[in-house]
DNA sequence: ACCGTTCTGTAACACTGTCACGGTGGTACC
DNA sequence: GGTACCACCGTGACAGTGTTACAGAACGGT
């Protein structure tokens, strides 16, 4: 599907003001009836982005390999998870931005972002049957996620103080989260 | 002003799509132009929305009396920063979500909304000062900020899993987060 | 009273997403 | 081979959007 290839280009290239229907036809060849008959229109084409957005952001967490320690794998993970944000930070805004105005995942495609997680929880509930982590590997997943995501949003929106040395700040935030939760709650 | 005010409403109530300068030239009794020359745009009407709306976070989160423990501190800063985007989500939207598109926050308006974040700073200071906490203030602020800002975000857009309990989670993650910088590195 | 500045409204321009209409291509069936 | 069907496509229109040039209107200073 060229349409769907040229609208991942001109999104990560330009942004999401500049994927509009008409640019989009143009570039492909085509014209906008094509958006509709193929997909049933924009917010359905961005949806087809969406899910390939988190396909591949799940396929980014796949590649890294468990150590055996649960804890240093997590670091890994969030490290991960941050260069496949910044490999294309506007895919990251459609995912979690809002960045397209009328477009809001169903139901189906939240669940395949969720899924996208995988690797994660899999580490977490690792951790936990091992007993290195003593909580809920739900809640700790949740945690793990808010806490990258804030951080790699807040770096992608410029939100971070400038001069920062966001690396070495991310690491160590993504320590002493994954500490926190290696310790027996009081 | 009655256009900002107006605005923030319509904001509020429709979210961003709802935002036409033609809607709120109606609802606000005078024309579009009025935007221009009292603005100078829609971007820097949504300027004026954005920091109005982290000073208003701000006052939230300086609403919190410090106990003196400043793990408490932080847990209760945490919820605070919760509720305070949960009253109004779509204000949540154009400060992290980018959610009026062609609108880009100046380094003045960051710097504002950084600002924001004081009362957070303050106790994180006075806890390094006191030893409970180990690491850069800083670096601990923004993992700080990271993991608030993260699960607000992932709830406010229906990311998190169905049936959880949020509230629950939200502190329970909260509390391992600071539990994870009270202990020394190793 | 005059002028200059500032604000306002009207109307237009260049866009956008969306859809009804007519046509075109390929495919399945007799 | 001929034909009916159906999915797809392009043209053109409609209703919106932000933006701005232009013409008045209100205001204050000289």
């Amino acid at each position: 599907m060229r349409l769907l290839d040229r609208a991942g280009e001109l999104l990560s290239a330009e942004g999401a003001s500049a994927l509009s229907l008409r640019r989009l036809a143009a570039d492909a060849g085509t014209s906008t009836t094509a958006v509709y008959s193929l997909f049933g229109g924009k917010p359905a084409l961005v949806r087809e982005l969406y899910v390939e957005a988190f396909r591949r952001l799940g396929s980014h967490l796949r590649a890294v390999r468990p150590t055996g320690d649960p804890a240093t794998d997590l670091v890994a993970l969030g490290i991960a998870y941050r260069e496949s944000a910044r490999t294309s930070p506007h895919l990251y805004g459609v995912m979690f931005g809002g960045a397209i105005p009328g477009f809001e995942p169903d139901d189906d495609a939240t669940e395949q972002a969720r899924a996208a997680l995988a690797p994660l929880m899999e580490v977490i509930t690792t951790g936990t049957t091992r007993g290195v982590f003593h909580d809920d590997a739900t809640t700790m997943t949740m945690g793990c996620w808010g806490i990258v995501h804030g951080l790699v949003s807040l770096e992608l929106r410029g939100n971070l103080p400038p001069g920062l040395d966001v690396p070495a700040m991310y690491e160590q935030a993504l320590r002493a989260h994954t500490r926190g939760w290696t310790v027996a709650p009081p």
